[in-house]
DNA sequence: CACCCTTAGTTAAAACTTCAAGAAATGGCG
DNA sequence: CGCCATTTCTTGAAGTTTTAACTAAGGGTG
């Protein structure tokens, strides 16, 4: 379907492969910086603190699961388990849809908005040292634009992730 | 150290938080996707598939578990795992360094290499369609010189990547 | 040589993710 | 209404990663 095995691969050139094993250094390293960072003042990984600033921005604080997971970028079994721990830590309570007898609403609890405006400060620190203070302001519209169309090509619509069509 | 709750946090533009948000969207969708496509494919996620190419490139096909771990940007520990898995799969072997008892090399079998190249087009294949035949060739560029800056930035000196100084 | 600090790598346990399967409600459609 | 495909979300098991502790060998230094 994406990848069938053609006649004659076509390899990256020099360039390509030197950016793209800069591109995998990069973020591996960085989402392991910011996982250690927020992990270390936050109790929690990144993905799940990523998971909290989206519901404190959510109208109500609270998100059905399936809105959270699209917007997250990630399958809805993985938010189930986030959730699950993260209603153990009290920074999220489930509610149910009153609309859909299925759904589920994922709350940010007081608590929860508590801890994140707690580590917000020092997280955002952190990005900004990694990346914000480091690139120009040219290079920050390069990154935006670069990565809007890497994204666009892949919101999936196979397996667990069928949004967008 | 690198986070000290600074009096006034200063936090991202508007640019910037569209770029920090583009990132994390591109980054996660693309990880998932070529994760998916390895374990499809090559019955290994992205990270061990590093592994192998990294040995594949290594002089002798072979290269000390310190070293690995340096050039994929993982723990030891994480490699440890990873070989025991390889090995347990047939794709890498261990060995004994003669120069120090302490040390093993991770050695990349001929069933490794075959595994790797029979995987090797469709991933490229994947890597291309994400990345490379979206972007222009100045984009390539600007990708590779934002990710060299970032990563610069990020060489660990703490926990247990103590790598370069 | 004896001591001690460092380096190499492993391991167990806990945390997290993935995958496949499944329960429950919804929404057509005849 | 009755049926069936779809959507929503959860669950258990297997696989991966993290963290901290640990063994063993190197490498000074006195």
């Amino acid at each position: 379907m994406s990848t069938e095995p053609a006649g004659e691969p076509r390899w990256l050139s020099d360039e390509e492969q030197y950016a793209w094993q800069s591109y995998l250094h990069a973020t591996t390293l960085l989402e392991d910086h910011l996982d250690r960072q927020l992990q270390r003042d936050a109790g929690m990984p990144h993905v799940y603190y990523g998971l909290l600033v989206q519901l404190s921005q959510a109208p109500r604080r609270r998100l059905r699961m399936t809105e959270l997971a699209q917007n997250a970028k990630i399958t809805r079994s993985r938010l189930s388990h986030a959730v699950a721990r993260l209603e153990k830590s009290g920074w999220v309570r489930r509610e149910d849809c009153p609309s859909d007898k299925r759904g589920q609403n994922a709350v940010l609890t007081d608590e929860g908005l508590r801890v994140l405006e707690k580590a917000a400060p020092g997280h955002v620190a952190a990005v900004r040292a990694a990346i914000f203070d480091r690139l120009s302001p040219e290079q920050v519209g390069q990154l935006a634009a670069i990565c809007r169309t890497v994204a666009d090509g892949l919101q999936p619509q196979g397996a667990d992730l069928p949004w967008l069509r």
